[in-house]
DNA sequence: GTCTATACAACGATAGAC
DNA sequence: GTCTATCGTTGTATAGAC
């Protein structure tokens, strides 16, 4: 996760790319929060349960929904031994949303590093959203669904972080739009916002429907082309 | 809600046409549900303000975490005085569900017997879901937000009509590609069908996110405006 | 038609054995 | 490091007075 990125992107290259596997994935989350637990092999291979189970859980009746028994039965752990991996269950959530959270900031900020034209730019942006939420769409959908059930101060952490992403694309329109590359009639600030708005709506839904896609058999390579396609389309024309 | 509806619709026109009162929108409600309080007066009353308080808590805290205890102090009811609505906490969430689900089906087939042409009609569908959307923005995002909550047999019906719109939009793509109204290269279902897909979720951001549009000041009019652009656009340019 | 008072199940959380 | 047993609280729901 260094060097530039390549013009085209695919799923396959930004996965070898990011190279993510779930030992060094729940490796990174054992190390960001301390746990009490010293044994790091024990520690990360729960972890992992645990994360999954919620996910399973709270994606089917929601976070609230879930009950901390129903989690203690889904991971084969006992409520006890929860207890050694979070502090209360808000704790659980709070654990997921930040590690996703400054997790994905890592790998976006490494991607816009490089100095590319607008419309490249807006492309990676595009792709790499859609990929990363397609190798991470529980984690995806979770923090969707579930910042109701932050703290305030999380809450507000997401709220921003959910508008960093329309910061992003945003600037990338207006630089577009400075460099003649994109074209607007007539051309507006809260013109350009709103489409990056539009953009942003179309990514999430990768990860919001993504058992309709999975049905339909629609590729998350498929799926890219085509939210570029529009949005590149309606930017190119004017 | 009878004659055909004009070429150009604004949220003003739309809101006069289909003419939703509190009083007559919540007295309908009251006619779909047997309720066992006989004076409709004071029953339409108290489920405005059920439904109103259940709103501002599940839309805050998500309805699974908002407890009966908070909406009796929301409403200004007692418990028991709640219970004369609502059968269960279940209940009230599947009567929200099914009366919006039963209304919207109302407006929208009254809206597609006028036989127009494709890009007519699709425009059209946009403008009246936005619409009828932002006359009643916390049913519909509660009804996408609480989905989970539902009974298996009505989670079944919200898949379904949370489908219909879709296939509305599909089939209109379909009609104006027969029509060469439209052109996709290379030209498929597949392709038409996730067009109409990535159109629903930006008419669905539009009440998902509705706080930060109405921060922006962006009007309905003005969103669905950039809809239609970005979708007719690229149908119209191939 | 609405209230107060209460039943009782289930929850999150912890202490202490192992 | 994990389990069992248990605490206190809070939730949904109802019975009976008014």
């Amino acid at each position: 996760m260094s060097a530039t990125w390549p013009d085209t992107m695919s799923f396959k290259s930004f996965s070898q790319r990011v190279n993510l596997t779930k030992s060094s994935f729940y490796g990174e989350l054992y190390a960001m929060h301390d746990f009490s637990i010293r044994n790091q092999r024990i520690a990360v291979k729960n972890l992992q349960t645990i994360c999954e189970s919620t996910f399973l859980l709270a994606n089917e009746l929601g976070f609230q929904a879930m009950t901390l028994r129903q989690l203690s039965r889904q991971t084969g752990m006992s409520m006890g031994g929860l207890y050694a991996y979070i502090k209360s269950k808000d704790d659980l959530a709070e654990l997921i949303y930040s590690f996703l959270n400054r997790y994905c900031v890592e790998v976006i900020s490494d991607l816009i590093k490089d100095n590319l034209s607008a419309d490249k730019t807006l492309v990676a942006l595009i792709h790499s959203h859609l990929y990363l939420s397609e190798l991470l769409q529980p984690w995806f959908y979770f923090a969707y669904m579930e910042t109701k059930n932050l703290s305030k101060a999380h809450k507000r952490v997401a709220i921003n972080s959910e508008l960093s992403m329309e910061i992003l694309l945003f600037e990338t329109i207006k630089k577009g739009l400075d460099d003649t590359d994109f074209i607007i009639k007539p051309s507006s600030d809260e013109k350009a916002q709103l489409i990056a708005s539009l953009i942003k709506a179309m990514l999430q839904d990768w990860y919001l429907k993504s058992w309709k896609y999975k049905k339909r058999k629609i590729s998350v390579d498929n799926y890219a082309d085509m939210v570029v396609d529009m949005s590149l389309g309606y930017l190119k024309r004017g």
